[in-house]
RNA sequence: GCCCGGAUGGCGAAAUUGGUAGACGCAAGGGACUUAAAAUCCCUCGGGGGCAACCCCUUGCCGGUUCGAUUCCGGCUCCGGGCACCA
């Protein structure tokens, strides 16, 4: 037994019996309750950041928490191995992807092993592993045979210098990251899921998910986006029909039918068919079409760039009244939502308002509020009144409530063959093609004579050529002849493979199911998904609350729907983690791009009030730079924290215990390396604390029946810190409170200095308590003391003990007395006091009399067992 | 721009269902031990007033509900996440 604390000695000793004895190796057994804990598994970017030490930890604590709680639990780990960084390596390196990704692969499995967690690692996939991506190509096939992905076009960033396509992570302000070049939309063809047909489910189920986040179904819920609306048709008016060839009309799609008759022009998209047809005779329009063509196809830059439309001359007529409406083009409209085209209602839109302001486009009042309030016409100085209200000015649709309007107009509409109430989701088909080399073949053939073949399922899988170099001008799979060059499975005919890979959302969609059947070469999945499914508690990072989530959702029920062993829902608990956030500093040279420091190595000073920081050059020249506030670890930034450095000097348990103490889960954690030493302060005293407890020999059984009054207290201490941490750990998750629980129990023995042998047996039993709520949070050091404590078992291998409710009885509490609402003493009574009694003392008590004074009391408030207000 | 969060001492945070604001830890200051340093241990530690008992103020800002608000409601400010090809 080590005197001192060795942590890399004890995490050794830790290590080696967990993994000699197959602790974490998961088996199905059908009569205990299982609990699959799984933690999104890793991009594998090279090294393990702060950010993945954070979430693994977390799973980790919960998985060993129900472990010891009788759960049979299942905590597995892979790689999310497809993606652009790869690429991106490659090119600086000239190393290929495959090479990079397995390098990095293995360097972080063996960093992920030294923090110690119970991970079956038998199950550990890669999806960049033809035995996994073959499923994802196996399933596409299915999906295309029942019509769920399906071909379109779809519009991409297009670099015309690299003549390729971007991510918008490389479109940086409208032009090409490697090119400066400025960015074109293009449109081509891609493959698409549809995920729209699942839209209601995905938004019901949502109200089944009870163990996730409030936010995160909120924020499911509106990037879904139901709508309940009115689909009108706009006849073509006569310059219109003349334009487009004949008779027709505009659809658009509006939630407020209640509005129609404010309606003073139409908006359409740049890409609508009428925007087209104009431009063709109207250089103004062209222009104007070409220029919304121009720029990143990214949402956040559309919604801030300024309104802008043209009108077109041309008109529709007004369903009701056959007044002509113009139409305009507007870049504000977007082609992918609704029809493309909107109707604009000035005095009822914000939008629409600020437009018509400012294009000079009349506003017509049709709604006025039901109050009364806001009953005149709109002024260009005044605001739309966007709310439901009454119509009016709305011809024999007048004096109608909001819904009354809008079945009265809709009725109206259908009866004419011009318009039907129909829903409308935001959400859009997930387009899964991507024009990029290191990501999963789509499995399709193009043939001449025979179209779009589907490759057969005996000639899965389609292997991507691990051996290419992406050179960033499109994608070499493209020029890569033994890949490409293929016989047409109908005809037998010269044809060419799909050069596409598949979005890397496609691999982490289903990842969980592959765990559960993770050695079956025959089948994508099997019975023992069923087994293990729906993962009980789900943990990553809050930045996949919308797009991963949903789609794992989505392709859970896809695979429900095909008859594979699956669930209605992937994932019945979710925790979602906060980002691990550091300090940036940076500076800007005279020449050459900004540079950013290492917060560690950056230097503060305080002069005269003025704050200064300073940090050295490679040749050793000091520079000031500036302070950038604090942002998440990344290596653009330069200030991540390197985890492993810290195993090395501190140990995991210090490392685990520090990310866990800091900030709740959910909450964004600030790197402090102070707080690090302070973690590894706090482990060694545990360990000086049970050793000199150990000397003192063998304790006595304890007999809870022959203990003083110190040594109940003591006792009772020690059980309700149990019980907090059971509680804080099992349903809260608040592991930085549970640690400070047992930090003050760890301080409350440090103070009970009883040498008697019923005193050195409460000791020995606080002692147990501390080591196993700490259990779960830094495992290897437990392991250790829970042996030096005198037990053979090891302790991930004991039940988690539960509080004995004797112990924690009290026979004096405390109450808090306040007079007008503001805090005036405490008063100790008796436990069981009835409510009379509280009063009594409370009001005899002099400090209280000296509040109230000649007063007499007004009301008095009890809360039992904790508060007296009493109001004078 | 839209959707979703957050803001509490010098710092990270706690206060679980509307009921003692600042637990626990970090940093700082003082002391003990030591030849010395490190380590360790003890004390102080939101702001103001008072010899003291004790009193007043304080949870981003403004307003509201309540006997009582860090907690609920309305309106802001700033910071963070997402916005469909980063993962």
């Amino acid at each position: 037994m080590q005197e001192s604390y060795d942590p890399a000695a004890v995490e050794r000793a830790a290590q080696e019996h967990w993994d000699g004895s197959g602790t974490f190796a998961a088996r199905e057994i059908p009569n205990r309750p299982k609990y699959y804990c799984l933690s999104m598994f890793p991009y594998p970017s090279g090294r393990l950041h702060m950010g993945h030490v954070r979430n693994y930890t977390i799973g980790d604590v919960l998985a060993r928490f129900m472990r010891m709680q009788g759960r049979n639990v299942l905590q597995p780990m892979g790689w999310d191995a497809f993606g652009l960084p790869a690429e991106n390596a490659a090119m600086q390196n000239g190393v290929p992807p495959a090479r990079w990704t397995r390098e990095n692969i293995a360097y972080m499995k063996r960093q992920l092993r030294s923090l110690g967690l119970g991970i079956d690692w038998r199950r550990e996939l890669a999806t960049c592993d033809p035995e996994y991506y073959r499923w994802n190509q196996w399933l596409f096939l299915r999906m295309l045979e029942a019509g769920i992905a399906y071909r379109r076009t779809g519009i991409v960033n297009w670099d015309p210098v690299d003549q390729t396509v971007l991510a918008n992570e490389q479109v940086i302000d409208g032009r090409g990251w490697r090119t400066g070049a400025l960015i074109e939309k293009r449109e081509i063809p891609m493959y698409y899921l549809n995920i729209t047909r699942y839209a209601q489910e995905l938004l019901e189920s949502l109200e089944t998910l009870s163990g996730w986040p409030e936010r995160v179904r909120l924020m499911q819920a509106n990037w879904i986006g139901r709508s309940e609306g009115t689909e009108i048709s706009f006849a073509y008016a006569g310059d219109l029909e003349r334009q487009m060839g004949g008779p027709g009309a505009l659809k658009v799609f509006t939630t407020r039918a209640d509005t129609l008759f404010g309606a003073t022009f139409m908006a359409i998209a740049a890409e609508h068919p009428i925007a087209t047809a104009v431009a063709a005779g109207d250089p103004r329009i062209a222009k104007f079409v070409a220029d919304c063509g121009r720029g990143s196809v990214m949402e956040a830059d559309l919604a801030v760039q300024e309104k802008q439309g043209l009108r077109t001359g041309l008109h529709v007529l007004h369903p009701f009244t056959g007044r002509p409406i113009e139409v305009w083009v507007a870049n504000y409209v977007l082609m992918g939502y609704g029809e493309g085209a909107v109707m604009g209602v000035p005095a009822h839109d914000e939008r629409d308002f600020e437009f018509a302001t400012r294009s000079g486009i009349p506003i017509e009042t049709v709604v006025k509020s039901a109050s009364g309030a806001y009953d005149t016409v709109v002024a260009p100085w005044q605001d739309a009144y966007g709310e439901h209200g009454i119509t009016v000015n709305s011809g024999e649709f007048s004096g109608l409530g909001f819904q009354a309007a809008v079945d009265a107009i809709a009725a109206a509409l259908e009866a004419r063959g011009i318009g039907r109430k129909r829903v409308q989701f935001r959400l859009r088909d997930w387009g899964i093609s991507r024009q990029r080399y290191w990501g999963c073949p789509i499995p399709l053939i193009h043939c001449a004579s025979c179209g779009d073949v589907p490759v057969p399922d005996e000639q899965l899988p389609v292997l991507l050529p691990e051996d290419l170099v992406p050179d960033g001008s499109g994608n070499p799979l493209g020029r890569t002849s033994a890949f490409f060059a293929c016989a047409c499975p109908k005809c037998g005919g010269t044809a060419r493979r799909e050069t596409d890979t598949m979005d890397t959302f496609v691999d982490s969609s289903w990842y969980f199911l592959r765990y559960a059947s993770f050695d079956n070469a025959q089948a994508m999945v099997d019975e023992r998904a069923r087994y293990w499914m729906p993962v009980d508690q789900y943990i990553g990072g809050i930045e996949h609350a919308i797009l991963h989530l949903l789609y794992s959702r989505f392709w859970t029920k896809v695979m429900r729907d095909l008859g594979l062993p699956s669930v209605d829902e992937p994932f019945s608990n979710l925790l979602t983690q906060g980002m691990v956030l550091n300090h940036i500093y940076s500076r800007h040279p005279a020449e050459g791009r900004r540079q950013f420091f290492d917060p560690a190595q950056v230097t503060t000073s305080e002069r005269d009030g003025t704050v200064r920081h300073t940090a050295t050059l490679p040749g050793g020249e000091v520079v000031e730079v500036q302070y950038d506030g604090l942002g998440t670890m990344s290596k653009s930034r330069n200030n991540g924290v390197d985890p492993q450095r810290l195993v090395e000097r501190f140990g995991a348990d210090t490392v685990r215990l520090f990310v866990m103490f800091t900030a709740p889960p959910e909450q964004t954690l600030e790197w402090s390396d102070e707080g690090v030493l302070g973690a590894s302060r706090f482990i060694r005293r545990l360990w000086t604390a049970v050793h000199e407890h150990v000397r003192a020999g063998a304790a006595a059984p304890l007999d809870v029946g022959a203990l003083n009054e110190g040594q109940k207290a003591m006792r009772r201490i020690a059980h309700q810190t149990l019980a907090k941490v059971t509680d804080d750990i099992g349903r809260r998750r608040t592991f930085n409170t549970a640690i400070a629980a047992v930090m003050e129990l760890l301080n409350a023995l440090g103070r009970f200095d009883d040498g008697s042998p019923q005193g050195h047996a409460v000791r020995q039993e606080a002692f147990g308590i501390v080591i196993t709520a700490l259990s779960p949070i830094v495992p290897h050091v437990c392991h250790v003391l829970w042996q030096a404590l005198g037990h053979d078992r090891a302790l991930i291998d004991e039940p988690w003990p539960a509080a004995d409710a004797a112990a924690l009885v009290q026979e004096q509490i405390e109450i808090s007395v306040q007079v007008n609402g503001k805090m005036r003493a405490r008063v100790g009574i008796a436990a069981g006091a009835d409510e009379a009694t509280v009063r009594g003392i409370v009001l005899a008590d002099e400090r209280v009399q000296k509040f109230i004074g000649a007063a007499s009391p007004r009301k008095v408030i009890y809360v039992p067992g904790k508060l007296v207000n009493v109001v004078v």
